[in-house]
DNA sequence: ACAATATATCTTGTAATACATAGTATCTTG
DNA sequence: CAAGATACTATGTATTACAAGATATATTGT
């Protein structure tokens, strides 16, 4: 099993999980699209994953973004959440402690056996 | 934002966690289809979505099976881990820990401005 | 003035997984 | 022997993350 099928496999766990992540990061903060991708460092995401990510949640009512247009520099796109985004969000943070935890009890016998 | 919307995003948020789990519930038992499912039922997964994954990991050489003929009863396909596999349940719940610290973090700010 | 670089966003096509649905085979029970 | 329970198999679909590359604007170097 090589370090490559790791990080093949582990851009399957990141399903589900970047959407909530977004939303999370947008609740305290208003963001520009690479600052968000900055916040998202540890994760290791990349542009074309996390532009269309935020395409989506503007379609589906749970981001509002603005253009700014500054003095100097590229104009920037700066979202925030709705109200229907930061219900979203809470919602699915509920969820995933929940199943998280589920996993955890799963996950117990490769851990307790792991030194045999 | 319905329930519905949330079951479906859950099923997402599945996605590679359902392979370490199966490999998981594997290192200290061996164990037929259905039986997993059960060890699984907290999940809520399906016999469509367990048996398919059930083949692929034996054909990557994860899991090794037998056919098991009972006196009464249908015949059980019964299935345990290899070498390889046992490994890369270990890798996997390795990375799966680490990116989880990492997911907490980035929760912090939705969980902790909960209360606005 | 022109090329190169940095910043910022968008587009297109692909791969992988979970899932719904339906189907097959074997045994038990009324 | 039909109906149901148990156990496994097969097929097609939806969704998401991602790689790769395109586009646009401003800055810097020569």
């Amino acid at each position: 099993m090589t370090d490559h099928d790791l990080e093949r496999w582990l851009s399957q766990l990141r399903k589900g999980s970047l959407e909530m992540v977004v939303l999370a990061t947008l609740s305290g903060e208003r963001l520009y699209g690479l600052e968000i991708l900055g916040r998202l460092e540890t994760l290791g995401v990349s542009e074309g994953t996390l532009y269309p990510l935020l395409n989506r949640l503007r379609k589906e009512g749970q981001l509002e973004s603005e253009w700014e247009t500054r003095e100097s520099g590229h104009p920037r796109r700066y979202y925030r959440l709705t109200e229907s985004g930061r219900a979203r969000a809470e919602a699915m943070a509920r969820r995933w402690r929940e199943y998280n935890h589920q996993l955890d009890e799963l996950m117990r016998p490769l851990l307790e056996g792991g030194s045999r």
